[in-house]
DNA sequence: GTCTATAGTCGGATAGAC
DNA sequence: GTCTATCCGACTATAGAC
């Protein structure tokens, strides 16, 4: 298409690039913080202290920008994961794995997930914004879940696949993946009410370590049930 | 405080009452949807069949009519759980309830939480309404949590303090009924993501069934655990 | 109570100097 | 590659007729 894929700064930093990348990480704040039609052209040039005239210059429009940003978001996820990508791959690649297996990779996948989301303020922006395009979906959530979310989907519901004696491809599978990942999100998601539930004004570290105790010990209580046998009134 | 606080068309259905009710309707999925920059001023008349000026005419300006649309939520989700505050109250009159009580009450609250989340596209966009707030609260948010999130906050925990047999203040109750609540509210949430990995336009209702049952369940599940002896590496 | 017309502001994008 | 100046369109809110 156009070198306006290409994203983060290279080797050689040319003037140019670093403010391409400054416009792309004030992006990623401003564009979670206030939506893409909130945030103007002036906030994301006053905050990456460029000129304004330089997203069209380098995006070709404040779009343009929006889908560069989501195009970064991609490559920072695809990094997060490379640790978890190459344990599975290794995992899958001496045959088929065990429950005791599939619930250790579970875990470390939560661990990681929860990381990414639980921890620092620093992630929410851009949580925000893949939410605000699960909402109202643009072609810019395409690049988002063909880009990083459909693997974690894949791989997170074949370990639960496993877990419960399921078939991965089961719709049972796929929205108990679901419900389970809600648990996790939702402490990125819904931090404000949990905040003042809590009645802090911002999470210690000692609630992050219970977040991870408790997100851990549902996930494998969840995953100790079978639907059919859980006792629901036919 | 003033007549802005009256939201809903009176028995006597005077023209400007109705107009101001569907200003209100427009603005419950408008902002919902856009947000509140998003949302133009022209969009909320003509999705209202009303006249740009009714907004300031009626609520002084567009932020006026967003207040307003927040006080009409809280209105709708105390109808909406009145049966469940009905049967809680009921409840704790008859002194100190057992966990079977409170497993019960948990499974109706979840239905009914449920209910209002997932089924029908119709409260997508106030929930999204809601969701913008947590992400980036303003005073509209106070008007929700203390209106109405609190309060579910509040039993919902009360009835999963009886379940784990621990106590409702607690940070792990809290923390815990966050992560149950999480469960229910991705389905709206990240309803896209959902789809695209169920590989459907559309949840039919087998899967809205399905979901009801993966979330008895899972909430059963986890509730039968106490967090102490959940196997965790210390 | 509802309408048209318009004032006043601010947004994104462009032109062209340096 | 970066800057200033500016155009043009879109926005909210008001004024005043009906």
């Amino acid at each position: 298409m156009q070198p306006t894929t290409k994203i983060q700064p290279d080797s050689h930093d040319k003037r140019g690039d670093s403010t391409r990348f400054a416009l792309i990480e004030a992006g990623l704040d401003l564009f979670g913080e206030f939506g893409f039609k909130g945030t103007t052209t002036r906030m994301l040039s006053d905050s990456a202290s460029a000129n304004i005239s330089a997203i069209p210059y380098y995006f070709g429009s404040k779009k343009g920008l929006y889908l560069a940003v989501m195009e970064y978001i991609v490559e920072r996820m695809q990094e997060h994961f490379v640790e978890v990508r190459v344990v599975m791959e290794k995992m899958q690649r001496s045959g088929p794995i065990s429950r005791d297996q599939a619930l250790d990779a579970m875990k470390m996948m939560i661990q990681s997930i929860a990381q990414l989301f639980v921890e620092s303020d620093e992630p929410k922006a851009w949580v925000q914004l893949i939410m605000r395009e699960q909402a109202r979906p643009t072609d810019a959530f395409d690049i988002i879940y063909d880009g990083q979310m459909k693997y974690v989907q894949k791989i997170f519901s074949s370990l639960i696949a496993v877990c419960v004696y399921a078939h991965q491809d089961s719709d049972e599978v796929k929205l108990r993946c679901h419900a389970l990942m809600g648990q996790i999100l939702i402490f990125i998601l819904s931090r404000e009410s949990l905040l003042r539930h809590l009645n802090v004004r911002k999470l210690t570290d000692e609630h992050i370590n219970l977040i991870y105790k408790i997100l851990i010990s549902h996930a494998e209580a969840c995953l100790s049930i079978t639907i059919s046998d859980a006792g629901l009134k036919k």
